[in-house]
Formats: structure tokens, sequence, C-alpha cells
DNA sequence: CCCTGATTCGC
DNA sequence: GCGAATCAGG
């Protein structure tokens, strides 16, 4: 499959939020971990915490002689004058902090958030839209502190005359995207939101998914697109 | 063994 | 540009 502007984003926030390259890949389905790592490498994504790059050598003790298929053994003499490696100054400059995600912080006032709601940067995948996911501990258990009585949920699209832009999210407006961004009438939800979360409430079963293991992925999960996601 | 990301290299 | 094969650390 190739890799289109939608995958791409999807893998770079991803990559950037934490999640490996196996979740990754198992998200954007129809790709391998290699193929993700290697799509992120292309796309100049820094390494983030490699267990096999934890430390850094000054120097290099042994690149890689390796040719297993002796393909092309002698390209390069390098002469290595032995002593004195250069080392290149290297500014290694690195991404700021991270950026956890739609930063809604909705000071609660009478909606107790169970999790002390301080702790987000946990993400562990991402969701169909790109939204950000969180595992399981982080807001599993006290799940439904909503019961507003005021609630439109089911069809929050009144129509399509107002429907939710992206400039029109609010802390009050469900997030969950409608449609696949770019299109034309790419929106979002817009219903009342289920207080302290960014989505309503039906989209918040959605958005906020246990992680099982690897092996046991739910195949049919909620997909909020039509999403090219053929498995 | 499993997992992880990094790198190489044929395509 | 892509990704399987391979490498290498945890």
């Amino acid at each position: 499959m190739a890799w289109t502007d939608e995958r791409i984003a999807t893998l770079k926030k991803m990559w950037e939020g934490g999640a490996t390259a196996s979740q990754i890949a198992d998200e954007l389905g129809d790709v391998s971990r290699n193929a993700v790592i290697g799509k992120a490498h292309r796309l100049g994504l820094k390494s983030r915490p490699s267990p096999v790059k934890a430390n850094e050598k000054k120097a290099k003790p042994a690149p890689k002689p390796k040719t297993k298929v002796a393909a092309k053994p002698v390209a390069k003499p390098t002469p290595a004058p032995a002593a004195a490696a250069p080392e290149k100054p290297e500014p290694a400059e690195q991404a700021p902090p991270p950026r956890p995600a739609p930063s809604n912080a909705p000071s609660n006032q009478s909606q107790p958030m169970p999790n002390s709601g301080k702790d987000m940067p946990k993400i562990v995948s991402v969701g169909p839209g790109g939204f950000l996911r969180q595992g399981p501990g982080d807001q599993q258990p006290p799940i439904p502190p909503a019961p507003p009585r005021r609630l439109v949920p089911a069809k929050p699209s009144p129509d399509i005359a107002d429907k939710t832009s992206l400039l029109e999210l609010s802390d009050k407006v469900c997030r969950w995207p409608m449609g696949h961004p770019g299109e034309p009438d790419f929106h979002f939800c817009g219903a009342d939101v289920n207080p302290g979360f960014p989505y309503c409430v039906e989209h918040c079963g959605r958005a906020f998914q246990a992680q099982l293991p690897r092996g046991a992925r739910r195949p049919p999960p909620p997909l909020p697109f039509g999403g090219p996601r053929v498995r």
C-alpha cells in the first residue's frame, strides 16, 4: 500500500507520541514493522528511545564490515590514519518537549476527574483519526462519569449546515472526526462533550479503549472514517 | 525466546 | 522511495 498523506500523518503522530513501530504498523495495517521504521527514518523522524542504541560511544569500534552476500566489499579504501578519529561536532538538536495531544484542558469545576486529569502524557497509540489514545490503566475504571441529562449524541449533526469545522472546536463539543480529513465535507461531531473528555459520550466509547495484547486485537474495531483498513 | 529500533541494500 | 533481511541491545 502506498504511503498516503494520511497514513504518513498517523505514522508521525504515533511515532512522536511514543507508540512502537509494531503498534503503528498494526494500526495502519498492511504494513510491516520494518516498513514503518524505514518510512519513519526516511521522513526524518528522530529515533526515540531505542533499546539497541541506548548509549552513544564517541568512537565507532566496529562499524559494520558485515557483508553477508559479499556484494560491494570494496568501495572505500578508508585510509584510516589510525589515530585521531575526526569527530563531527554535530549539534544534536532534538525536538522540544513532547506535545501530548489536543490539549484539552477543561478546567473541570464540578466534574471531579477521577484520574486527577493531570497525567495524560502516556500516549500508547493513536486512534483512527490520528487522535491519541491512552492505555487501559489511565482512564478505564471510571469510565462513565457522565449522566448528562441533555444529550443529543446519536444524531449529533443536525444538518450539513452547521458542520463543526476545525476552527469551531472547543472544549464543549465533541472532536470526533466525521469523514476524511481533506475532503470537502470533513467536519467534527460537534455534540456536547462528555464532561472531562474531548468527545461526546458515544465517541468516548470509541476513543478510549483498552490496549489488548497484540495477538488479541479486536478485528472489527469501530472505525470512524470509512477508513481504508483492510485486514 | 520475546521485544525493540537501526541499518543495509536489492528492488 | 520502499521494505525484507539483518543486526544488535533489552
